[in-house]
RNA sequence: GGGCCGGUAGAUCAGCGGUAGAUCGCCUGCUUUGCAAGCAGGAGGCCUCGGGUUCAAAUCCCGACCGGUCCA
């Protein structure tokens, strides 16, 4: 997309600015400098700040941070800082960029922004240059995005692009002082998460400083406007999304050799002090920067109560401990990733409020052993694969990458060091490991065909109602659509309501009910016409027990982050009948005692009888008030957040259908946990009538145990072991009396030759039950063949050398054999009784 | 969410169709002033679970469970 008069602003007309083309890429530009040929980006130009800076003052990251927003603070209204980690949906891991804060809710215009035009610095985490940082002087993993952002309404502007590139222009040549000619607007198409617009770079001395971008499409298949590929249409809401990259406009006036000397100065000064003595810093400045970036994009995301594992965001924190615990090591410090991430805390604590000393020590206490316990069985096992074959090859490097994330210059580094041994790492390495992955498939949710209809809910407004009269607006074979219902679709964990419908004299069970949009779809046995009247009747002995599993969700969690830690965030719920579970978020097993501590203050505050209050509330204000853990689960997009509150205990955004209070819970008890994934806890408990039930059948499999064990009741786990130990040794005596057997046996066998072969034939019939034990005893004496009679007329040949069939082709007795089996053991059966003639051997 | 690797004595692992092994640790005795160590002896295993193949499965096949790891 490269249309001309997308930026033909009167601000540029003014200024003295004119559009031209790149004469090395092609891109148009716009500068006042008359003499400027190129875009202004790289490659087209390179960095010519570094000791030569455009402004007369020096900031530091904190101070241009200050700067910024102050002088945006008279015009647009200051927002806080958003989490790295964007609870409020859950299409992205990390949040790139300060407008993933405002999507999709607002951006797609359900919510309204915290403010118009609002001014604020998002911390943000791209992983993509991870490989970068420390090698090209400009790469980081976290940095702060400033933006001074509008979202215009068909029916309120606030400022568009002549607006926008004002802002930017006065805030860069006014307030920090950079010569007008040396700012650059470079034209270029931006898109990302699914919305796409016109964008401005604006470039200082080679330095891309600013992004500014003009959303207003939005991707739709059947769109008229095509970025890189994709369709878009246009968006009701017009977003101005500006990006300062605060470092870089830090670093562009103090003009440092490389960013990280800039944004972490105290930092590096902390790691050079710990250096061991004999080594010079500077050598090893990739290693320090490493460390001064990563440690920082640690404590933002450890302050969010990030649980490093191998999923998702976890797998990220775990990717970066690593890193540095690698870097560690490898630069010999002396010190620790727990004490570095505290010196970060120290540095830039005022930004994290949320930040917990116990939590990092607790995580990255567990990390640094489980990396500790990964080198030390690495080592051990690249020991045993270099003993075993002598050599060590790329097929073994990939392996102990991919299997036990043993990084390839770490192996080689052990085989040099204790083997003497090298090994070449293929530049292609990584690129071999990818391969054998195969690519992750998408499936694409498919809309269902039914109407757009709007149901109204009526188990909102009182929770208590259990039949109602409604209108059919739509139906079809096996489903109808009313105007209102008192049945609860499936949602937020909670399953739907089940019960039947009066149509005339019919009766039809509901069978499932289901909601899409603001449409609730019931599933019927049988059919009803459009427009009938009909009264429903709900299960409500169902959903009631669904309601106190419910609350008592809601009631659990809130405890499991008094008990275990405020790191806790539910990860996926689900009710049931008669049991409901949740997954939350903590870095070990849930011990008894504090299980037994969840369970006692879940009673505590049910007798104490606390309200649950459902309010909706708008966006903003819900999460000023309540903070964002507010999104514990999926929020629906809707302007208002419902809001479900025990008092005291929790605060979440929820859909579904709660108690009044506390005390109707009646009690909680957990029956199970289990680890359903590293770092997820999945806590299985029963509430109210369901929990009684469970009561009932566990003291009813107990009387089946008392009843099978002839014990009392406390007597049972006692009588079990000791059954459990009595049969074991009585195993062991029966192989002991079987080989005893077995001795006889073949000791009162007698020897006999036929032709090279020595024959053991056993003495009448080989007992049935040493029979397995026989095989093997005859097999392990060597150069002995073993025969022995198994029935009338089968028997069983043993030959630890083969040969069987030769073997029988010598014994004359031998005759219309059918042999079975192979050439070393065999079993033979003859048509006719042979055993007098095989008794007969026994006098050859 | 997907791929790969693994689950055997208290620990670390070997064995990979034919009666369950090593090293360290543990116990007993001897040696020693004592410790470390040495010597001799010993205890300790539902070979994760369930199915299949086989005369025979820790071993081969399938499935579950648990752990590790890489990539989304």
């Amino acid at each position: 997309m490269e249309e001309e008069g997308l930026f033909e602003l009167e601000f540029f007309r003014k200024s003295g600015f004119s559009r031209r083309k790149c004469i090395k890429c092609g891109s148009p530009f716009w500068s006042t400098d008359g003499l400027r040929k190129t875009c202004g980006d790289s490659p087209c130009d390179s960095y010519s700040f570094i000791g030569n800076t455009p402004t007369k003052d020096k900031y530091t990251v904190s101070e241009m941070r200050d700067v910024f927003i102050s002088y945006f603070s008279g015009s647009h209204k200051v927002v806080n800082r958003y989490p790295v980690v964007p609870r409020w949906r859950d299409d992205v891991l990390l949040v790139n960029a300060s407008i993933y804060d405002f999507q999709p809710h607002v951006t797609m215009g359900y919510a309204q922004p915290p403010g118009n035009p609002i001014v604020m610095s998002q911390p943000c985490i791209r992983m993509i240059d991870v490989d970068n940082v420390g090698k090209t002087g400009r790469h980081l993993t976290s940095f702060e995005m400033m933006c001074h952002d509008s979202f215009n309404y068909p029916n309120k502007k606030v400022y568009w692009k002549e607006g926008t590139v004002e802002y930017c222009n006065s805030f860069l040549v006014d307030r920090l002082g950079i010569p007008q000619k040396l700012v650059t607007y470079k034209e270029n198409p931006w898109s990302g998460g699914g919305n796409a617009g016109s964008a401005l770079e604006v470039l200082v001395l080679g330095l891309e400083v600013v992004t500014l971008v003009f959303m207003d499409l939005i991707e739709d298949a059947d769109g008229d406007y095509e970025v890189e590929g994709q369709k878009y249409r246009k968006m009701p809401i017009e977003v101005v999304d500006t990006g300062y990259g605060l470092e870089r406009l830090a670093w562009l006036t103090s003009g440092t050799e490389t960013i990280y000397e800039t944004v972490y100065p105290e930092m590096l000064e902390f790691l050079k002090s710990k250096m061991p003595n004999h080594v010079d810093p500077t050598v090893y400045s990739e290693g320090l920067y490493v460390l001064a970036d990563h440690s920082r994009t640690l404590l933002w995301m450890l302050s969010d109560s990030v649980i490093p594992s191998n999923v998702k965001v976890g797998y990220i924190a775990r990717m970066l401990v690593r890193r540095c615990l690698r870097t560690i090591d490898y630069l010999g410090l002396g010190t620790n990733l727990v004490e570095i991430v505290k010196k970060q805390y120290e540095l830039y604590g005022a930004l994290v409020p949320e930040y917990s000393e116990k939590f990092v020590e607790t995580i990255l206490g567990i990390e640094i052993e489980k990396y500790r316990s990964n080198i030390a069985s690495g080592e051990a096992s690249v020991g045993r694969i270099f003993k075993k074959h002598r050599k060590l090859d790329v097929n073994d490097l990939i392996a102990l990458y991919d299997s036990h994330g043993l990084t390839p210059d770490f192996v080689r580094m052990i085989v040099k060091e204790k083997f003497d041994y090298d090994i070449d790492v293929p530049e292609d390495f990584h690129s071999r490991v990818v391969s054998l992955h195969s690519p992750a498939k998408q499936e694409k949710a498919k809309p269902l065909g039914f109407p757009p209809l709007e149901t109204r809910p009526l188990y909102y407004d009182d929770t208590s109602i259990k039949d109602f009269t409604a209108l059919v607006l739509n139906s079809g074979d096996g489903y109808v659509i009313l105007n209102q219902t008192a049945f609860y679709p499936e949602g937020g964990g909670q399953p739907c309501d089940l019960g039947y419908i009066k149509a005339g004299n019919k009766t039809i069970r509901v069978t499932n009910v289901q909601k899409y949009g603001k449409t609730i779809v019931h599933f019927i046995e049988g059919n009803i016409p459009e427009k009938s009247r009909i009264q429903g009747f709900i299960d409500y002995e169902r959903r009631r027990q669904l309601m106190i599993h419910h609350s008592a969700t809601h009631l659990i969690l809130g405890v499991m982050k008094e008990v275990l830690g405020k790191h806790v965030w539910q990860n996926g719920v689900q009710k049931e009948i008669d049991y409901s579970r949740i997954d939350i978020s903590h870095y070990a097993k849930i011990s008894e005692g504090d299980i037994e501590k969840i369970e006692r203050r879940c009673l505590e505050v049910i007798s104490q009888k606390r309200s649950i209050k459902v309010m909706n509330v708008e966006w903003n204000k819900a999460i000023e008030k309540f903070g964002f853990t507010l999104f514990q689960g999926g929020v629906p997009l809707d302007s208002k957040v419902r809001v479900v509150e025990i008092e005291g205990i929790d605060v979440e955004g929820c859909g579904g259908t709660h108690l009044n209070y506390t005390s109707e819970i009646n009690v909680v008890k957990v029956i199970s946990t289990e680890t359903i994934q590293e770092g997820i806890q999945r806590v299985i408990f029963v509430a109210g009538p369901a929990s009684l039930r469970n009561h009932q059948s566990i003291l009813s499999l107990m009387r089946d145990m008392q009843e099978i064990t002839h014990s009392r009741f406390e007597d049972i786990p006692s009588r079990t072991r000791t059954m459990l130990e009595t049969s074991m040794s009585q195993k062991r005596e029966i192989v002991l009396l079987k080989n005893q057997l077995l001795d006889r046996y073949i000791a009162g066998s007698t020897a006999a030759s036929f032709g090279k072969s020595d024959v053991l034939i056993g003495t009448g019939l080989l007992p049935p039950e040493i029979q397995d034990l026989y095989i093997p005893r005859l097999l392990g004496m060597r150069g002995k063949v073993g025969l022995a009679q198994t029935g009338d007329s089968e028997f069983i040949v043993v030959s630890s050398s083969g040969g069987i069939p030769g073997i029988l082709a010598e014994i004359p007795e031998m005759v219309d054999l059918e042999i079975s089996g192979n050439d070393r053991v065999a079993r033979v059966r003859s048509g006719k009784s042979i055993g007098e003639k095989i008794n007969k051997l026994h006098f050859k």
